[in-house]
DNA sequence: AAATCTAACGTTATAATGTAACATTCCTCA
DNA sequence: TGAGGAATGTTACATTATAACGTTAGATTT
């Protein structure tokens, strides 16, 4: 596997309890060593983003929350979002308005994404080139870029047919 | 200019009067070539979408319709918004929920969206190699694309300093 | 340990964005 | 000219997101 691919097209059938687990074992030695609080709440929203491979909307993040607290509110998994995507542990999918879990939490990156159109699956990468030549663009009409959406719809490998 | 680029940042004092009545001509001529029906709405809409170079919310949009017709109601602004991204006279801008004018419907294509996150222009361009190199990397995954959201958000060239 | 401070979380209410479903009107064209 | 479909009107509601303020819990100082 490349460097560059964060996180793969996954096999329906592969052992997913370890992407979560693994995932959050990430996640607990990022917040650890970046100073950041990562609280019940907050591993339980991650745990939840992880619940596989598709993005997850916001709204099924509360949904399952409601199974431990019927009263949790929206505002509780909005914060939690923000401060996982601030922790750049989970990144939001802006064409879905869903968020998903990063596949490389353990440094900064810039990331595109793979979506599939049939069973919602992700992948990120993060290949330098694509950010270059942005950037490059960039540059060429004066601008001063700071951040990147890149999300391509299609079919996944599985699906493709 | 060169070719790729759709749609330039404009100067602050520009005529915009010309923007609006070119990009209206445009629609025009699209429409009748392609058979498709630019009723009064849609032009309606299609000029507030013009009415200057930032995305335009759907409910701000709504709003100003309220002038002419304090009765318009949301699905009369989406359904005519709906038309004019598949006719492509006009794009939505995923990561802010808005809707801007295609700087070039004469013909099909993929676009990459400059946004300035202080004055919120936006420039348009289609640069081949982004695509490609896009694609490269779908087919490096066994990924079929198909369509691709390209947003950057920056400083144009007018916020900068 | 008590006092204090702040980050995290709870709670209520509402804003912002988008759509389903069905009724009506308007064009087109046979 | 009237039948059929496309466009629009209308009502109601679904989905996504945040503001504002109160409360709790953890850390820090004394």
């Amino acid at each position: 596997m490349q460097k560059h691919i964060l996180h793969p097209f996954k096999h329906r059938k592969h052992d997913h309890s370890r992407c979560i687990k693994n995932a959050l074992q990430e996640a607990e030695a990022a917040c650890h060593s970046g100073g950041l609080r990562l609280t019940d709440l907050r591993r339980k929203v991650l745990a939840l983003v992880w619940s596989n491979h598709v993005p997850v909307k916001a709204y099924d993040i509360l949904e399952q929350m409601h199974k431990d607290n019927p009263k949790t509110a929206p505002p509780t998994v909005y914060r939690a979002l923000e401060f996982l995507m601030e922790a750049r542990l989970v990144h939001k999918i802006e064409s879905l308005n869903a968020y998903v879990g990063c596949g490389d939490p353990s440094e900064p990156h810039i990331a595109q994404f793979f979506i599939c159109e049939d069973c919602g699956a992700v992948a990120e990468i993060n290949e330098p080139k694509i950010t270059q030549l942005i950037n490059k663009e960039a540059r060429y009409l004066g601008f001063q870029s700071h951040s990147q959406v890149v999300e391509i719809k299609g079919h996944c490998p599985e699906c493709k047919t």
